[in-house]
DNA sequence: TATTGTTATACTCTATAACTATA
DNA sequence: TATAGTTATAGAGTATAACAATA
Protein backbone atom coordinates (compact mmCIF):
# COMPACT_ATOMS: atom_id res chain seq x y z
CA UNK A 1 0.00 0.00 0.00
CA UNK A 2 2.75 2.42 0.17
CA UNK A 3 3.53 3.34 -3.66
CA UNK A 4 0.23 2.74 -4.06
CA UNK A 5 -2.00 6.39 -4.20
CA UNK A 6 -5.74 6.63 -3.25
CA UNK A 7 -7.53 7.79 -5.99
CA UNK A 8 -8.35 11.27 -4.62
CA UNK A 9 -4.57 12.11 -4.16
CA UNK A 10 -4.15 10.88 -7.89
CA UNK A 11 -6.99 13.23 -9.15
CA UNK A 12 -5.24 15.99 -6.65
CA UNK A 13 -1.79 15.25 -8.56
CA UNK A 14 -3.11 15.00 -11.97
CA UNK A 15 -4.72 18.39 -11.83
CA UNK A 16 -1.28 20.19 -10.02
CA UNK A 17 0.51 18.56 -13.16
CA UNK A 18 -1.80 20.01 -15.55
CA UNK A 19 -1.98 23.26 -14.25
CA UNK A 20 1.68 22.50 -15.14
CA UNK A 21 0.92 21.75 -18.52
CA UNK A 22 -1.16 24.80 -18.97
CA UNK A 23 1.16 27.42 -18.00
CA UNK A 24 3.94 25.46 -19.64
CA UNK A 25 2.00 25.85 -23.05
CA UNK A 26 1.11 29.39 -22.31
CA UNK A 27 4.13 30.52 -21.59
CA UNK A 28 5.06 28.40 -25.27
CA UNK A 29 2.71 30.16 -26.68
CA UNK A 30 3.98 33.65 -25.71
CA UNK A 31 7.30 32.68 -26.57
CA UNK A 32 6.16 31.58 -29.94
CA UNK A 33 4.74 35.58 -30.49
CA UNK A 34 7.57 37.26 -29.30
CA UNK A 35 10.25 35.36 -31.10
CA UNK A 36 8.11 36.07 -34.24
CA UNK A 37 7.29 39.32 -33.30
CA UNK A 38 10.47 41.02 -35.41
CA UNK A 39 8.76 39.40 -38.77
CA UNK A 40 6.13 41.57 -38.67
CA UNK A 41 3.73 38.03 -39.05
CA UNK A 42 0.82 37.22 -37.56
CA UNK A 43 1.03 34.08 -35.56
CA UNK A 44 -1.44 32.02 -37.69
CA UNK A 45 0.38 32.95 -40.58
CA UNK A 46 3.41 31.50 -39.20
CA UNK A 47 2.08 28.36 -37.98
CA UNK A 48 1.22 27.65 -41.39
CA UNK A 49 4.45 28.42 -42.80
CA UNK A 50 5.26 25.69 -40.70
CA UNK A 51 3.60 23.24 -41.58
CA UNK A 52 4.56 23.77 -45.27
CA UNK A 53 7.47 21.83 -45.16
CA UNK A 54 6.35 20.70 -49.06
CA UNK A 55 3.64 21.97 -51.24
CA UNK A 56 0.26 20.55 -49.52
CA UNK A 57 -3.75 20.57 -50.46
CA UNK A 58 -5.34 22.74 -48.18
CA UNK A 59 -7.83 20.02 -47.27
CA UNK A 60 -4.08 18.44 -45.58
CA UNK A 61 -3.17 21.92 -44.31
CA UNK A 62 -6.83 22.13 -42.47
CA UNK A 63 -6.27 18.96 -41.04
CA UNK A 64 -3.10 19.30 -39.57
CA UNK A 65 -4.04 22.86 -37.88
CA UNK A 66 -7.49 21.06 -37.23
CA UNK A 67 -9.47 23.64 -38.73
CA UNK A 68 -12.40 24.49 -41.25
CA UNK A 69 -11.03 24.57 -44.65
CA UNK A 70 -12.74 27.88 -45.15
CA UNK A 71 -9.97 30.23 -43.10
CA UNK A 72 -7.39 27.89 -44.62
CA UNK A 73 -8.61 29.77 -48.09
CA UNK A 74 -8.51 33.13 -45.53
CA UNK A 75 -4.83 32.09 -44.12
CA UNK A 76 -3.82 31.40 -47.71
CA UNK A 77 -5.19 34.24 -49.43
CA UNK A 78 -3.40 36.55 -46.63
CA UNK A 79 -0.30 34.70 -47.34
CA UNK A 80 -0.84 35.56 -50.73
CA UNK A 81 -0.80 38.96 -50.26
CA UNK A 82 2.28 38.79 -48.92
CA UNK A 83 4.03 36.59 -51.18
CA UNK A 84 4.73 33.79 -49.41
CA UNK A 85 2.82 30.73 -50.71
CA UNK A 86 1.04 30.22 -53.88
CA UNK A 87 -2.01 28.18 -55.28
CA UNK A 88 -0.76 25.54 -57.79
CA UNK A 89 -3.22 22.96 -58.89
CA UNK A 90 -3.11 19.42 -58.33
CA UNK A 91 -3.64 16.20 -60.45
CA UNK A 92 -7.41 16.42 -59.19
CA UNK A 93 -8.39 19.75 -60.75
CA UNK A 94 -10.73 20.23 -57.52
CA UNK A 95 -7.28 20.42 -55.70
CA UNK A 96 -5.18 23.45 -54.66
CA UNK A 97 -1.94 22.96 -53.15
CA UNK A 98 -0.30 25.47 -51.21
CA UNK A 99 3.58 25.65 -52.44
CA UNK A 100 6.19 28.64 -50.19
CA UNK A 101 7.29 30.68 -52.45
CA UNK A 102 11.53 31.80 -52.61
CA UNK A 103 10.37 34.12 -50.33
CA UNK A 104 8.03 32.19 -48.02
CA UNK A 105 10.73 29.42 -48.12
CA UNK A 106 13.44 32.20 -46.66
CA UNK A 107 10.38 32.75 -43.71
CA UNK A 108 10.18 29.72 -42.47
CA UNK A 109 13.82 29.59 -42.23
CA UNK A 110 13.86 33.01 -40.06
CA UNK A 111 10.56 31.50 -37.77
CA UNK A 112 11.99 28.10 -37.48
CA UNK A 113 15.10 29.87 -36.16
CA UNK A 114 13.80 32.39 -34.26
CA UNK A 115 11.33 29.98 -32.45
CA UNK A 116 14.02 27.40 -31.47
CA UNK A 117 16.22 30.02 -30.03
CA UNK A 118 13.71 31.53 -27.65
CA UNK A 119 12.54 28.03 -26.56
CA UNK A 120 11.62 27.70 -23.03
CA UNK A 121 13.13 24.02 -22.95
CA UNK A 122 16.17 25.43 -24.90
CA UNK A 123 16.35 27.50 -22.35
CA UNK A 124 15.49 26.32 -19.04
CA UNK A 125 16.09 22.66 -19.36
CA UNK A 126 19.23 20.99 -19.49
CA UNK A 127 20.44 18.25 -22.09
CA UNK A 128 19.68 15.56 -19.12
CA UNK A 129 16.56 16.76 -18.39
CA UNK A 130 15.22 17.18 -21.77
CA UNK A 131 16.28 13.55 -22.50
CA UNK A 132 13.73 12.71 -19.89
CA UNK A 133 10.94 14.76 -20.82
CA UNK A 134 10.69 13.03 -24.62
CA UNK A 135 9.67 9.99 -23.59
CA UNK A 136 6.74 11.02 -20.89
CA UNK A 137 5.83 13.46 -23.67
CA UNK A 138 5.26 10.39 -25.64
CA UNK A 139 3.44 8.48 -23.71
CA UNK A 140 0.81 11.40 -22.98
CA UNK A 141 0.01 11.45 -26.90
CA UNK A 142 -0.24 7.51 -27.11
CA UNK A 143 -3.06 6.03 -28.75
CA UNK A 144 -6.58 5.83 -26.39
CA UNK A 145 -6.05 2.46 -26.81
CA UNK A 146 -2.95 1.61 -24.99
CA UNK A 147 -3.80 1.57 -21.03
CA UNK A 148 -1.26 3.22 -18.69
CA UNK A 149 0.96 0.25 -17.30
CA UNK A 150 0.27 0.66 -13.79
CA UNK B 1 32.06 14.65 -26.69
CA UNK B 2 30.15 11.20 -26.70
CA UNK B 3 27.08 13.03 -24.03
CA UNK B 4 27.54 16.34 -25.37
CA UNK B 5 24.93 16.68 -28.65
CA UNK B 6 26.03 19.41 -30.78
CA UNK B 7 23.86 23.12 -31.25
CA UNK B 8 22.14 22.04 -34.26
CA UNK B 9 20.92 18.73 -32.81
CA UNK B 10 20.46 20.62 -29.44
CA UNK B 11 17.52 22.81 -31.66
CA UNK B 12 16.04 19.97 -33.22
CA UNK B 13 15.24 17.93 -30.35
CA UNK B 14 13.95 21.27 -28.64
CA UNK B 15 12.00 21.68 -31.72
CA UNK B 16 10.67 18.20 -31.24
CA UNK B 17 9.75 18.55 -27.19
CA UNK B 18 8.03 21.64 -28.43
CA UNK B 19 5.52 19.89 -30.56
CA UNK B 20 4.63 17.61 -28.28
CA UNK B 21 4.10 20.06 -25.54
CA UNK B 22 1.88 21.79 -28.03
CA UNK B 23 0.27 18.91 -29.17
CA UNK B 24 -0.79 17.83 -25.09
CA UNK B 25 -1.75 21.36 -24.41
CA UNK B 26 -4.38 21.57 -27.41
CA UNK B 27 -5.49 17.82 -26.38
CA UNK B 28 -5.41 19.18 -23.06
CA UNK B 29 -7.65 21.83 -23.78
CA UNK B 30 -10.05 20.04 -25.85
CA UNK B 31 -10.88 17.43 -23.10
CA UNK B 32 -11.25 20.55 -20.59
CA UNK B 33 -13.54 21.46 -23.25
CA UNK B 34 -14.75 18.02 -23.67
CA UNK B 35 -15.29 17.45 -19.99
CA UNK B 36 -17.63 20.87 -19.04
CA UNK B 37 -19.64 20.36 -22.30
CA UNK B 38 -22.35 18.70 -20.32
CA UNK B 39 -22.37 21.70 -18.14
CA UNK B 40 -23.80 24.04 -20.73
CA UNK B 41 -21.07 26.63 -19.14
CA UNK B 42 -18.43 28.64 -21.94
CA UNK B 43 -14.89 27.64 -20.83
CA UNK B 44 -14.09 31.16 -19.90
CA UNK B 45 -16.62 30.78 -17.31
CA UNK B 46 -15.01 27.74 -15.91
CA UNK B 47 -11.91 28.52 -15.84
CA UNK B 48 -12.94 31.52 -13.39
CA UNK B 49 -14.51 29.81 -11.17
CA UNK B 50 -11.81 27.23 -10.79
CA UNK B 51 -10.19 30.36 -9.53
CA UNK B 52 -12.53 31.33 -7.35
CA UNK B 53 -11.59 29.04 -4.55
CA UNK B 54 -11.71 31.80 -2.00
CA UNK B 55 -13.67 35.19 -2.64
CA UNK B 56 -11.47 37.57 -4.29
CA UNK B 57 -10.80 41.39 -5.48
CA UNK B 58 -11.55 41.33 -9.30
CA UNK B 59 -7.94 42.62 -9.64
CA UNK B 60 -6.84 39.30 -7.80
CA UNK B 61 -9.18 37.30 -10.62
CA UNK B 62 -7.30 39.73 -13.51
CA UNK B 63 -3.83 38.74 -12.11
CA UNK B 64 -4.47 34.57 -11.68
CA UNK B 65 -6.32 34.38 -15.69
CA UNK B 66 -3.50 37.29 -16.90
CA UNK B 67 -6.49 39.14 -18.73
CA UNK B 68 -7.59 42.77 -18.56
CA UNK B 69 -9.79 43.82 -15.62
CA UNK B 70 -12.72 45.07 -17.99
CA UNK B 71 -12.62 41.36 -19.19
CA UNK B 72 -13.14 39.98 -15.30
CA UNK B 73 -16.23 42.80 -15.34
CA UNK B 74 -17.79 41.05 -18.53
CA UNK B 75 -17.18 37.33 -16.79
CA UNK B 76 -18.20 38.88 -13.80
CA UNK B 77 -21.56 39.93 -15.15
CA UNK B 78 -21.94 36.54 -17.09
CA UNK B 79 -21.49 34.81 -14.16
CA UNK B 80 -23.48 36.49 -11.67
CA UNK B 81 -26.48 36.05 -14.28
CA UNK B 82 -26.10 32.64 -14.35
CA UNK B 83 -26.44 32.79 -10.15
CA UNK B 84 -23.00 31.33 -9.77
CA UNK B 85 -21.35 34.18 -8.35
CA UNK B 86 -22.12 37.29 -6.44
CA UNK B 87 -19.89 40.70 -6.27
CA UNK B 88 -19.58 41.60 -2.32
CA UNK B 89 -18.03 45.14 -1.46
CA UNK B 90 -14.40 44.70 0.34
CA UNK B 91 -12.79 46.98 2.95
CA UNK B 92 -11.22 49.51 0.64
CA UNK B 93 -14.37 50.31 -1.15
CA UNK B 94 -13.09 50.84 -4.35
CA UNK B 95 -12.78 46.94 -4.18
CA UNK B 96 -15.30 44.16 -5.28
CA UNK B 97 -14.96 40.56 -4.41
CA UNK B 98 -15.63 37.78 -6.15
CA UNK B 99 -17.40 35.48 -4.51
CA UNK B 100 -19.40 31.62 -5.15
CA UNK B 101 -23.15 31.57 -4.83
CA UNK B 102 -24.03 27.89 -3.46
CA UNK B 103 -24.54 27.11 -6.95
CA UNK B 104 -21.42 28.53 -8.22
CA UNK B 105 -19.87 26.25 -5.13
CA UNK B 106 -21.48 22.66 -6.83
CA UNK B 107 -20.76 24.61 -9.84
CA UNK B 108 -17.07 24.55 -9.03
CA UNK B 109 -17.18 21.05 -7.94
CA UNK B 110 -18.70 19.34 -11.11
CA UNK B 111 -16.05 21.12 -12.94
CA UNK B 112 -13.17 19.99 -11.37
CA UNK B 113 -14.57 16.27 -11.02
CA UNK B 114 -15.23 16.18 -14.99
CA UNK B 115 -11.76 17.72 -15.56
CA UNK B 116 -9.96 15.64 -13.72
CA UNK B 117 -11.58 12.12 -14.91
CA UNK B 118 -10.76 13.14 -18.27
CA UNK B 119 -7.31 14.65 -18.02
CA UNK B 120 -4.95 13.43 -20.48
CA UNK B 121 -2.41 12.77 -17.67
CA UNK B 122 -5.17 10.65 -15.87
CA UNK B 123 -5.71 8.37 -19.06
CA UNK B 124 -2.76 8.15 -20.31
CA UNK B 125 -0.12 8.28 -18.03
CA UNK B 126 1.01 5.82 -15.32
CA UNK B 127 1.26 7.08 -11.35
CA UNK B 128 4.90 6.14 -11.66
CA UNK B 129 5.46 8.30 -15.27
CA UNK B 130 3.23 11.20 -13.50
CA UNK B 131 5.88 11.32 -10.26
CA UNK B 132 8.64 11.18 -13.26
CA UNK B 133 6.85 14.17 -15.10
CA UNK B 134 6.18 16.84 -12.29
CA UNK B 135 9.85 17.70 -11.82
CA UNK B 136 10.57 18.01 -15.12
CA UNK B 137 7.73 20.52 -15.65
CA UNK B 138 8.49 22.38 -12.72
CA UNK B 139 12.07 22.60 -14.40
CA UNK B 140 10.64 24.21 -17.06
CA UNK B 141 8.48 26.64 -15.02
CA UNK B 142 11.83 27.96 -12.75
CA UNK B 143 12.50 31.53 -12.96
CA UNK B 144 14.50 32.51 -15.99
CA UNK B 145 17.71 33.46 -13.62
CA UNK B 146 18.31 30.17 -12.97
CA UNK B 147 20.29 28.83 -15.99
CA UNK B 148 20.09 25.00 -16.26
CA UNK B 149 22.69 22.83 -14.73
CA UNK B 150 24.23 21.78 -18.33
C1' DT C 1 -23.74 11.85 -54.70
C1' DA C 2 -19.43 13.24 -52.27
C1' DT C 3 -15.45 16.26 -52.03
C1' DT C 4 -12.46 20.66 -52.74
C1' DG C 5 -12.15 25.13 -52.22
C1' DT C 6 -14.68 29.78 -51.86
C1' DT C 7 -17.75 33.41 -50.16
C1' DA C 8 -20.38 35.91 -46.93
C1' DT C 9 -21.42 36.23 -42.49
C1' DA C 10 -21.28 35.78 -37.57
C1' DC C 11 -19.55 34.24 -33.26
C1' DT C 12 -16.20 33.92 -29.18
C1' DC C 13 -12.58 35.65 -26.66
C1' DT C 14 -10.11 39.45 -25.34
C1' DA C 15 -8.03 44.18 -25.42
C1' DT C 16 -7.98 49.49 -25.47
C1' DA C 17 -9.50 53.89 -24.06
C1' DA C 18 -12.15 56.81 -21.60
C1' DC C 19 -14.80 57.11 -17.49
C1' DT C 20 -16.35 56.91 -12.08
C1' DA C 21 -15.61 56.35 -7.45
C1' DT C 22 -12.84 55.90 -4.16
C1' DA C 23 -8.07 56.25 -1.87
C1' DT D 1 -2.20 61.42 -8.17
C1' DA D 2 -2.99 56.44 -8.43
C1' DT D 3 -6.00 52.40 -8.22
C1' DA D 4 -10.53 49.35 -8.79
C1' DG D 5 -14.00 48.51 -11.47
C1' DT D 6 -17.14 49.80 -15.56
C1' DT D 7 -18.62 50.97 -20.25
C1' DA D 8 -18.46 51.11 -25.11
C1' DT D 9 -16.13 49.69 -28.78
C1' DA D 10 -13.02 47.13 -31.64
C1' DG D 11 -9.99 43.50 -33.16
C1' DA D 12 -8.10 38.79 -33.86
C1' DG D 13 -9.08 34.21 -34.72
C1' DT D 14 -12.14 30.97 -36.23
C1' DA D 15 -16.61 28.67 -37.49
C1' DT D 16 -21.11 27.87 -40.18
C1' DA D 17 -23.84 27.60 -44.21
C1' DA D 18 -24.64 27.91 -48.86
C1' DC D 19 -22.34 27.50 -53.18
C1' DA D 20 -19.44 26.23 -57.59
C1' DA D 21 -16.50 23.07 -59.78
C1' DT D 22 -14.99 18.59 -60.20
C1' DA D 23 -14.97 13.66 -59.24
Amino acid sequence: MVDVPDAESRFDEARRLSRLLIAIAEQAKSDFAEAIAPLDLPVPLARAILQLNEPAPMRDLADHLTCDRSYITNLADQLGERGLVARVPGDDRRVKLLALTEAGVAMREQISTAVAERNVLMRRLSDTERQALAPLLEAVLRPESSAPPT
